[in-house]
DNA sequence: CCTTGGCTATACAGATCTGTATAGTTGATG
DNA sequence: CATCAACTATACAGATCTGTATAGCCAAGG
């Protein structure tokens, strides 16, 4: 029983939270929300600052789960898992309440690089990094490190550009660019 | 003299925006910092909402303007001026008050698309967008348009990584891709 | 039955926010 | 000198924010 109330915050807090940003989502508003008493919602966290954290948590797990799972379902090739991966972006941005990367917009907000809310931040980054990683040295190119940089990089350009321009279509650019820098490594390979 | 003050409110709240931003920021905390009285700023402003597209009007201006200059000035090659992009951006970031772009911050809090402050965001990333198609047709690549859009893609990557993760040395990474995608056009060319 | 712990309801403290009202100051220009 | 416009100073309205205090409900388990 503990779990459900403290679960529908964190729930209803990462929703609010990403349609109308941080700041602008006062506590009010979870707890009306989410149907639960303000005693409550103090009695789980300590502070605002503390459901933002476990927002985010939530949000992170969820996402790289989802990510993954996606991305290996679309191909068992190791290769073009390469690139699948921003195919699974494409259809992220086709749901009409996205509403770009919950940690990059958590960054936007709160900027200092000590701040809890932006380290948390800076693990998901690093932990998706990781993933693409594996994936570049699943595919068995002879430089995943670098290669596994530059994806990500156009996975945040992907990311941003489908947030503020709501430009869709950036996935296919991105996969073009995935694609030639795939093909230059296995170039090099030979 | 009607300029000087409006100017000093522009200026200051650009930066505290910047630093702090947009909600976090109150506008007595601008008026302080400005030296300037509140009654002023209700006088050149109807509401905070419009020294805030004043405030991200200049930064365009100024971002676009600085941003030309120095991509121009790091060489008369107009072919090697689509790399210089990335040095410039990358000298950007060593800058210790970094921030992120202002307009990608800017829609992490008003994400509502009918906003103005996120229209404006729009036509920031469609001008800075217009630029560096300019840069890819005087390098008389084959095929300009799609040349740019991959640019831009990679620089939101940048700017973003170098925010959230502090990666300054991702302007070097994405300058490599970028090298790829010219070089990968002029083969095409011949 | 009775205690205990999670939850609710309400009220409130104290701070901060945007925006306004009012009255006074200052400085350039006719 | 007089006028006019920009600017200042102060106070305040009204809303909203986070967080706390107090008191009580209700259901599960010994």
């Amino acid at each position: 029983m503990a779990r459900e109330k403290r679960d529908e915050l964190v729930e209803t807090a990462l929703e609010l939270f990403g349609r109308e940003g941080f700041h602008a989502t006062g506590i009010d508003r979870i707890l009306a929300e989410a149907g639960v008493a303000k005693m409550t919602l103090y009695h789980h966290f300590r502070s605002k600052d503390e459901l933002i954290l476990a927002a985010l948590r939530l949000r992170d797990e969820r996402f790289r789960n989802d990510f993954m799972r996606s991305v290996e379902r679309k191909t068992e090739d190791r290769t073009k898992r390469l690139l699948a991966i921003f195919d699974v972006l494409g259809e992220l941005f086709d749901s009409e309440d996205f509403r770009g990367c919950a940690f990059i917009n958590a960054c936007a907000e709160y900027g200092d690089r000590d701040s809890a809310i932006h380290a948390i931040a800076i693990e998901h980054k690093r932990l998706v990094f990781g993933y693409v990683r594996e994936l570049t040295q699943a595919a068995g190119v002879p430089e995943p490190e670098p290669l596994a940089r530059q994806l990500c990089l156009l996975m945040e350009g992907v990311i941003v550009t489908a947030q503020v321009s709501g430009d869709a279509d950036a996935a296919a650019q991105a996969r073009t660019v995935a694609e030639l820098l795939v093909h230059e490594q296995s170039r090099r390979e030979s």
